[in-house]
DNA sequence: TAGATTGTTAATCGATTAACAATC
DNA sequence: TAGATTGTTAATCGATTAACAATC
């Protein structure tokens, strides 16, 4: 739950996600030049509380001031700084599918430094074809094209049969991070960073909290 | 962090997403009559530890026995029993771009207790029409489509500059609860549930940690 | 200065782990 | 019985909150 950084400095998992949070409702302000942001603005947009934003800011190191709060341009600058790589990051996604075109077309030339560099499926009627300016390979061309990119993060778009086998494909391929859609439990040897989006999961949470919360009750917030 | 639930009962979020997880391993697998488990295989199927799954499933009700485990089929019917509704619950999703349709695919027909009864869209050209079995209407009749089915909890699958219009809408219908999965953050009336599912904060987290590992690592697990 | 926000520390709180008696 | 797993309690651990001095 807790990560290691270097110069003994550690941050929740929690936290990582909350900045990564905090930046994307930075970027989705329309701010102009020299705009300042607080805490609790930030805290609001993100539904959290504001000591905690002030807290989770405290790990990237830059600092605000009284008064004036958070520089928006200097915050977002150290938000990256802090979060992206030095070198831009490499990725690849695999399976095509109604769910593989939904991601291509969310995280096509979207961050600068995490590039989607291609598409692989199965299905010789989607290989060779430009996907939102995706080029989509064939599997047979894996390895050589991930290869080629020095694709280090995957992400799995397939049916859960194949995920398996094609989280093992992509990992002997060199890929040191895994963000898998596919509704099943990957085995993999560890080093490898596994991360599901299981939308069953998160569709029954919604739906235990809504149809429970005539008796039921948030403790906080 | 925490729910109440009836009876002074607790139950934190982070435990309500693993009995999901822990019923959707047990659904994988394939049982036969009488079949047993033990609680570090499920803690391994789902990676968490064995102790922290016998901890979750007291809260279900069901006791397993010494040495026997925990028999699969009745277990199943008691996670069931505390992560279902008594009544079914009805979903409706808006948007029928490629994520609407891949999550239509993924919960048609799903489970027993969660029926997806209709899908919307505000493009002409998909009204009217039938996607994997669920019809897909216009906008204008959202309300009336959600009052006759009762609907109570709602899918954004729209793009983010539509979010919170559609969000307002369904809530004024009635919805209790939302699943968005669009890059935005929604501004609700209290007593509504709100679950998003941001996958560009979690391709930013695998990245960061597959990135990172070199010099990072988990100090737990 | 007064007011508001910041970084930081102390206190609380909850969740996870470890240990163990009970049970098949 | 011996072995293994269970439910439960105690101990640890981390995260969140509350409070406050410092600062613009």
């Amino acid at each position: 739950v807790v990560v290691q950084l270097t110069g003994n400095k550690r941050i929740s998992e929690r936290s990582l996600e909350r900045l990564s949070l905090y930046r994307r409702a930075l970027l989705l302000r329309t701010s102009g030049t020299g705009d300042s942001v607080y805490s609790h603005q930030i805290a609001a947009a993100c539904g959290v509380s504001a000591a905690q934003v002030r807290r989770d800011l405290m790990a990237v190191g830059y600092s605000g001031t009284p008064t004036a709060g958070y520089d928006v341009a200097r915050l977002l600058e150290s938000l990256s700084a802090f979060l992206d790589t030095q070198d831009p990051t490499s990725v690849a996604i695999v399976g095509v599918g109604d769910l593989g075109r939904a991601v291509i077309n969310f995280l096509a030339h979207r961050r600068p430094k995490l590039h989607l560099v291609a598409a692989f499926d199965a299905d010789p009627d989607k290989t060779k074809r430009v996907v939102h300016g995706i080029r989509c390979h064939a599997m047979a061309d894996l390895c050589d094209v991930i290869t080629e990119h020095a694709v280090q993060v995957a992400i799995l778009a397939v049916p859960a049969a194949a995920a398996q086998e094609v989280a093992d494909q992509v990992v002997a391929c060199g890929v040191k991070g895994i963000l898998s859609f596919a509704p099943t439990f990957l085995r993999l040897p560890p080093g490898v960073v596994v991360e599901r989006v299981d939308m069953t999961v998160a569709l029954e949470k919604v739906a235990f909290l809504a149809c429970k919360s005539v008796r039921a009750k948030r403790t906080h917030r």
